[in-house]
DNA sequence: CCCAATTAGTTAGTTTGCTAATGAATAATC
DNA sequence: GATTATTCATTAGCAAACTAACTAATTGGG
């Protein structure tokens, strides 16, 4: 009973969302939108004028990351920034027409795809999918915790 | 009916990927070993000696990956190329004994997160949980291949 | 009120992925 | 057998992620 890498479910896992991430990569390309950038495409739209601290959060990234994703984007003419009246540390961002109209090709990009990701699906079987999903990450969160933030100690 | 990305099952597939990615790098940093390189460690230990061409499509990373990558694990001291004799384009990878340490680390590492993650699961859960996974891995490639590789239109 | 602490964002340097272009060695063809 | 084509690997240049160190602005305490 070896532990062996090749089989085990995370692999398998991976490798989904490897395939995954050709296939946004592919059919954003033509838009002019690069791999890292419909994600925050998408959260920008529900919610304009984010400050960057927020939308990292948000997109699961760190402010360096952000920063260097939103100076790409603002020269391509996506979005762009604009200081906060009250605080001239915050910097907010915001979509321009050009980024509306990329994210709504974005979007129906990433629709088609989880449409067909997902073809042959029964509603039960995403259900139970999402259910296993959380169960991972709820694992994976708390044994995360567990090695980074030392017991503290009864 | 909107299509959202923040509901959409591959969004969560991809948020728990990405905390197991956090979770395998803050556990094998000790060890000296980055990100990108358990899964090139564990083909290794499979199949020492692999020409370059025929490592990188195991770990499905492209030749010029490798290259760089086989470079820093080479300075760090995990691997080293030694020439084909026969054919002189060739070069194959080797682990060395710092290398072999290194992997029974990483190994163990990945089998603990492994199952920490699926900690709760039953067997039949795993199993259905593999078969979702496949039926993705399956719908994404033919998804892919039909707009990469142009209908031979009948 | 002024100096210290906090907060937001940026910059620099690293790893990992890619493509495209190049170099070197082998195989195939005329 | 010399030239062409193919194959393996590398290099260069870009995108995306990180950490650590920094700057600049605001907030708080003495």
């Amino acid at each position: 009973m070896e532990f062996s890498y090749s089989t085990a479910l995370t692999h398998s896992a991976s490798h989904v969302m490897k395939m995954h991430r050709q296939n946004v990569e592919f059919l954003i390309q033509k838009y002019d939108v690069y791999p890292g950038q419909p994600i925050l495409l998408m959260r920008l739209t529900e919610n304009d004028g984010m400050i960057q601290k927020e939308l990292a959060r948000r997109i699961g990234v760190k402010p360096a990351t952000l920063t260097v994703m939103i100076n790409r984007m603002a020269k391509s003419g996506l979005v762009e920034r604009r200081a906060d009246e009250r605080d001239q540390r915050i910097s907010r961002v915001y979509l321009t027409d050009k980024g509306r109209q990329a994210t709504k090709h974005v979007k129906e990009v990433l629709r088609v795809i989880e449409e067909n990701c997902f073809s042959g699906f029964s509603d039960e079987e995403k259900d139970v999918l999402r259910g296993l999903l959380d169960r991972m990450h709820s694992n994976l969160q708390a044994f995360y915790l567990q090695n980074t933030q030392p017991t503290s100690d009864l």
